[in-house]
DNA sequence: GAAACTTACATGCACGCGCATTGGATGTCA
DNA sequence: TGACATCCAATGCGCGTGCATGTAAGTTTC
């Protein structure tokens, strides 16, 4: 019986490859080609917007880290993109001026709200019933 | 009830997501730094080597793409790795002279076996009992 | 059997990522 | 106060990836 979980690992591992690997693929291409959205921008998006209701969120970079599966450097980076695009805004923080804040602009709220159905959609057709 | 299942994707690919990175991270960490391959390498010595058992698995890279998570492009790349590498060699194929054959070399064979207890213990670390 | 199409692999290119470093701000200790 | 460690974010760099394309070899159609 403990022999036999080694296959388990192997067999857990791959199914979780194939999901990820599917989803990712999907989500990326979707919110790209309907949203002009990357998946990481995505995300960044999601946190923000859930950070502080609507209106604008807004969060320091330290935190949006913790709660992303992106290194400090792709983060900045990604955020750079959105402010580029006009969808959130770098604040520095008068109490830690070393910190940034992130807000989400009206038009970054609207771009997300726009993209979640998306999301949803695609999340929906793996993970779903 | 059927509400709910919204707040389920999403904590499905959330799961998923964190399991997905935190796993791929270490192998790819932990196989670099004992071993001198990437994951993907990796991927590709295991498959050759379940191909024909011992002795030389091949396989057509077609086969190979067909089976793994990767685009046929960074499929050539990672192969002309490990050729350079000296783990594994290309062969025209007599029958069908677009395709090419991929064989392991004994070194490559070697370097799989010494690497593949790193790949099970990371493993059963993340998903093991 | 020649032209049109398809298939297999390699390669140019742009992009996003992580690592390491930098630069500026803050905290600490003597 | 001055020297030093720590922290935050940005940036240089190299790498692996996917997409689009190129090239050569097989297949189909007439």
């Amino acid at each position: 019986m403990e022999a036999v979980a080694d296959d388990d690992v192997c067999t857990q591992w791959s199914e979780t490859l194939r999901v990820y690997h599917d989803t990712s693929c999907e989500l990326e291409n979707e919110l790209q080609a309907r949203h002009e959205l990357g998946l990481s921008e995505f995300e960044v998006l999601k946190i923000l917007s859930r950070r502080c209701g609507d209106g604008g969120g807004k969060a320091k970079m330290k935190d949006l880290e913790a709660e992303m599966y992106l290194s400090q450097s792709a983060l900045s980076r990604t955020v750079t993109r959105l402010e580029k695009d006009g969808l959130v805004t770098r604040a520095t923080c008068d109490f830690d001026r070393r910190a940034m804040f992130l807000m989400l602009t009206p038009s970054g709220c609207e771009r997300y709200e726009a993209a979640r159905p998306t999301y949803r959609t695609v999340l929906e057709r793996h993970f779903g019933r």
